[in-house]
RNA sequence: GGAGAAAUGGCCGAGUGGUCGAAGGCGCACGCCUGGAAAGUGUGUAUACUAUGUGAAAUAGUAUCGAGGGUUCGAAUCCCUCUUUCUCCGCCA
């Protein structure tokens, strides 16, 4: 979300910024403005009279001392005139500032000065490919199809155990989600970063403070009884680990990676691209996450960008970086970048990675803060995160592009993980 | 799930109705002392909002002692609800 003071001083700036976004602020902002004014209005009256009602009491605890109790019982009903007021004008600040929340959040980030124009994913700018597509000949087959061959994933189990998009792993394709699991923490921490291993369900807070709540609750399986939520990303509980505190300058760059089950409803999802694992209720993912200081976030991004980009090299699958367009950027980011890897039988790229800066959109919300050296102000921290990676589309991608008649060959990257070379 | 105890600033901890945003200690920052350091010593050390100020600084006001509500002219302090933590019992991987 952004902040007032922000849109007070940038108003036209971001009516024009957010059209990239396809987004009309003028009515909002417009709403907006006018909503703060009360708000500060209504702020320095109450304040007024709580200042003056703090006076009187004070007064009639010296009169009662000094045996005046009639004066003192005058001011009481003075007393109660302010206490009225107050009242009133608080019961209006909560609700003044409870619509201006709810009109904030509706606000999406600033997308950054380089997102290219654009209404949906067919206007997203390949940055580069690279690596070669595998040439498998007529024979190939889709990667459902290899894990039933192989016996390696079972979907309809899944369907049987849970529903469809829980699929269930078994053998050696359940040893090599652990191998690609172990292999992705294993990177992330000899780049730095510090592993935690978070709840996997999340509260309110939470889920507001990185923005999956209010707007995109229907994602989101929801535990009604203990008011719950499964996380779609490790983004959530491990960006939350820093809600609500003031850090020091000095503490930047932050960087944690998690490893987690995500869960996601992918309401409205339907037809070939739920096929196999192309799209699934639950997936696992190793997040890379990092707090930065504002002046040092874009340098973050490109060094993530670079960490997702070996990690999808090392395993030798054909890859393109795309830069997401203003229709396709997510709603709380600034700028963010999609891996993107070639699905060889399917003929298909399919994202495995989703890099992104949100600048200081969440750290407001999160109200996550930090000070300068000697500086006595705070100011919103920049958080940044990315998939590293996601894997039911890499394996889906493995599976397909390293198909030979002897079997599925494992890249040597995760030869130690798995302890066998071969799928057969 | 049942019974009891507790929740105060970065940390520890005092505070049972007004003079308390809160003693004291630790930590931290800056200064003095020192050849340098330690010790000693002095000063400072929460957050948000509002007003004045072009901004920054600054000044004033308001709120915040787990959260929300209540009693009272006045609440860290009394009452209610909730949350969390600890102890005991029960259940349990």
């Amino acid at each position: 979300m952004l902040t007032l003071r922000y849109i007070q001083e940038n108003k036209d700036f971001i009516i024009e910024r957010l059209k990239i976004k396809n987004f009309n602020a003028l009515e909002i902002i417009k709403q907006i403005l006018e909503l703060d004014n009360q708000r500060r209005s209504t702020q320095n009256n109450m304040d007024n009279n709580q200042s003056e009602l703090n006076k009187l009491s004070k007064e009639i605890g010296q009169l009662f001392k000094s045996g005046k109790v009639e004066e003192a019982n005058h001011v009481k009903d003075r007393n109660a005139d302010l206490k009225e007021n107050i009242k009133k004008q608080s019961e209006e600040l909560t609700k003044i500032e409870s619509d201006l929340t709810g009109l904030l959040v509706q606000i999406p980030n600033i997308p950054h000065e380089s997102v290219p124009p654009g209404k949906g994913e067919q206007d997203n700018v390949e940055v580069r490919a690279e690596g070669t597509k595998p040439d498998l000949g007529e024979k190939a087959l889709p990667h459902w199809e290899l894990a039933k061959k192989y016996d390696i994933i079972d979907f309809e189990l899944g369907v049987k155990l849970t529903g469809s998009g829980f699929p269930v792993y078994k053998g050696k394709g359940a040893k090599l989600q652990r191998a690609l699991i172990n292999y992705f923490l294993d990177k992330a921490i000899d780049a730095g970063y510090s592993e935690v291993l978070p709840p996997l369900m999340v509260n309110e807070d939470s889920g507001f403070g990185t923005g999956q709540l209010p707007d995109k609750e229907g994602q989101m399986y929801h535990v009604t009884a203990d008011n719950l939520y499964l996380i779609p990303t490790a983004e959530v509980p491990v960006t939350n680990i820093y809600r609500d505190e003031i850090l020091s300058a000095r503490d930047f760059p932050i960087k944690m990676t998690a490893y987690t089950p995500c869960f996601r409803r992918e309401a409205g999802s339907y037809g070939k691209d739920v096929r196999g694992l192309n799209r699934l209720h639950q997936f696992d993912k190793v997040e890379i996450v990092q707090l930065q200081h504002p002046e040092k976030s874009y340098d973050t991004l490109q060094e993530m960008l670079n960490h997702v980009e070996n990690l999808v090299k090392s395993l030798n699958l054909p890859y393109r970086i795309l830069k997401l367009c203003g229709g396709d950027i997510s709603f709380t980011s600034a700028l963010t970048y999609d891996f993107e890897v070639f699905a060889a039988a399917q003929e298909k790229w399919l994202e495995v990675s989703s890099v992104s800066n949100f600048e200081s959109y969440q750290a407001n919300r999160l109200k996550l803060r930090f000070k300068e050296d000697g500086e006595k102000k705070t100011k919103l921290a920049h958080t940044l995160n990315g998939s590293a990676l996601a894997l039911p589309r890499i394996l889906a991608a493995l599976l397909e592009n390293n198909q030979t008649p002897n079997g599925i060959v494992v890249p040597d990257a995760l030869r130690k993980y798995t302890g066998f070379d071969i799928i057969d």
